[in-house]
Parts: structure tokens; sequence; C-alpha cells
DNA sequence: GAGCTATGAATGAAGG
DNA sequence: CCTTCATTCATAGCTC
């Protein structure tokens, strides 16, 4: 075989994996169900991308397997849309979906369905971070109050409180219920490791 | 204070805070409470992980702390998950993904949410490998079964079978219905590419 | 210490 | 709204 011959090979080989890779882009807009699998079909594949095939660049151009992308809130978008969602994170309006819309279309490709989806989601998530928040402000507030302010700044007054007495402390004032008394438990145990590096680092400060 | 004292206090440090991680661990092998914040009490705590919390050494055993920026199933728990997966990978139902988490939490750090993307993204992994995996059985055995046989090995007897041709062969063999059809249509464009690259090495090994 | 893979987590989207 | 899925991001751990 001559090397013509193999050029001319390459060529033709270069020309389907071209033509491979529409199909598969076919494929995937055609296709309503995900698939997975679609997207490393010839990556994953031991017969493609030989040394053969990456001479697809005898076709000219070079193409870049176009992916179907969801959409990417741009930072402008973000930042607008979390001012909006501050103000008032209450479900907007159809026609406020609308206004909202249009005045982030001014930042990028949007649509609204884009804007009802995210508040929807943002509004669901910051929810549940707002437990989160909860239980860190109670912490934050407790170790204030029964922890930090014993001792005076830079000393250790009492060395370590041994755990037993710390949780006694905290949960008498703590205790409602049992359901309030589990839960302050965990609070506590957080107290408890923030009451332990404070005083580590006060005897740090001394040294 | 002196390096001995430092020493005591040290120790000290490294005890309690595994205590901590203990406590933690009660508390979400008691409660049933949805409560996301439970895995990173610990973790997002300011005051935790200071450099003093590195010496947890000093218990003698090297439990290295890791810093949990992100939860880590211990053998145990991925064992225990992996049977529950196992026998029905259907996603777990809230009630369900709570007793799973009381059951892993007796074996380690876990929180609900920890349970629930874990299920989330082995059930959505095993499917895509499935996927992969079933499309490179087909790609193989059609390759075997249409391609490699007829050539002999060494050479070639026809040139290149043009794409239409190739997929004619392929589809009038595929098609059951018009979903199977799309889905051949892009196996088909691997069997091709696996097909030409073995073309071009039969070209290869006469050379 | 720069890539690579596996995988925990975050997020856009869809359906009920 | 709520749940769930598909996809993407991020990083811990590994290899060379």
């Amino acid at each position: 075989m001559t090397e013509e011959q193999m050029e001319i090979l390459r060529r033709q080989i270069a020309a389907y994996a071209t033509i491979c890779e529409q199909l598969e882009d076919l494929y995937r807009s055609l296709t309503t169900q995900n698939d997975p699998s679609c997207n490393s079909m010839l990556r994953n594949n031991p017969y493609c991308c030989t040394p053969l095939m990456t001479t697809s660049s005898y076709l000219g151009h070079n193409h870049k397997l176009p992916r179907r992308q969801r959409w990417n809130p741009t930072a402008q978008q973000l930042q607008i849309l979390e001012r909006i969602f501050d103000q008032g994170n209450e479900t907007p309006s159809k026609e406020k979906v609308k206004d909202i819309t249009s005045e982030l279309a001014k930042h990028g490709q949007i649509a609204e369905t884009n804007v009802y989806n995210w508040f929807q989601n943002h509004r669901a998530r910051m929810k549940k971070k707002q437990l989160v928040e909860t239980h860190e402000t109670k912490v934050a507030e407790s170790v204030e109050k029964i922890v930090i302010q014993s001792p005076k700044k830079g000393e250790m007054q009492h060395p370590m409180l041994p755990i037993e007495e710390f949780h006694g402390r905290m949960l008498s004032k703590a205790k409602v219920s049992d359901d309030h008394l589990i839960e302050d438990m965990a609070v506590n145990s957080d107290c408890y490791s923030a009451y332990m590096n404070i005083q580590a680092e006060n005897y740090n400060m001394k040294n």
C-alpha cells in the first residue's frame, strides 16, 4: 500500500469520524430520554481515538461535539436574582417572572422557566440551609454566654471543665422537653468543642 | 505555662475532641429529626480545627482526624449501603433514609443528607455504567459478526464499505421499533468507527 | 506536583 | 410546593 493510498484512507477515516459525531448529535437531539452513555460512546470505545482517528483535522474544521447544555446563570444574573429574592422571597407571580426574565435577558441567555425554577429551588434550599444556620447560631450564643465570658481574656481561670459538668450547666439552661434535650445535646457537643479550642487559644496567647 | 502543662492540655483536648465526635454520633443515633446541620457541626464551627486540634495523634492511635471537608463512608458503612442498595435499588423514602442513617450512625459519622446523596449518586452511576457496558457489548458483538469476519486477516477484501451501505447492513438486522432504530444508529456509529480502525490496522499490518 | 479517577455534593430541571 | 433525576462542580486520593 502506497503512502498516497494511506493518505486517502486517513482522509476517509477522518471524514467518517465526523459523520459519527454528527450521528451522535442527531441521536441526542432526537431522543427525549437522556442517555448518559451517549456522551461517552466515542470516548470510551477502545477502538476510537486510536492514532489514526486523531486526524480529523483533515476535514479542515475542528468539529467540537456540541452538547446540549442547561442554563447556567451568569454572575450578573445571579446577583440580580439574589437581590430580588432577598427583598421578598415569596414565589414571584407570572407577571413578575416575565419582568425579571426580560431584565435578566440583558445579561445573557435566559428563559422564563429558568427564572421560575431558580426561585423554586433557591427558596427550598435556603429553607434547608436555615436549619443549619439556626443551629450554628445557637452554638455561638451558648458559647458566648456560658463559656467565653467566664474566664478573663488571655488566661484560664479554671482548667478545662469536665465534660459532665459542662453539659450539666448547659442542659440546666436548655432543657424544655425531651426533644429539646436531645437537640441541645448536639448543640452542647459543639459548644464544648468551641470551649476547648478557645481555652487552648488562651493558653497559646500567653506563650 | 510550662511545656509540660501544654502537653497535658494537648492530650486533654485531643481526648475531648474524640468525646465530642461520639456525642455527635449519639445524637444522630437518637434523633429522628431531620437535621442536616448535624453533619457539619464540627466542620462548620470556626473554633474547631484550629492548629491545636491537629495534635489528636496524642491519643496514642494514629487517628488522623481528617478535617472532614466532606463525608467519607467507612468500610462498614459502605458495605451496609451496598447491601441495602442491592436488595432493591429504588430510591429509599424519607423514612427509609432515616432508618438507614440511624443504622449507619453506629459505625461512624453520618447524616441523612449523606445517605440520600449516596443513593442518588450510586443509582445514577450504576445505571450509567450499565448503559455503557450494554453499548460496548453491542458494539463488540456487531463488529464481530458483521465486520471482522468478512475480510481475511491481514488483508482487506473490499475497500472500506461506504457508511450508508454499512448502516444499511447494520440497521436491517437491528430494527425492531423506531426507538430501537434510533438507539442503534448510535451503536452503529461506534461500530463503524471500530470497523474503520480495524481495516486501517489491517492495512498497517501489511506494511 | 501535575494529571487522573472516583465520588460527595450542588444545582438546573421535570413531574405530580 | 415537594420529590426526584440528570448533570456538573469540587476535591480526596492516587500515580507517575
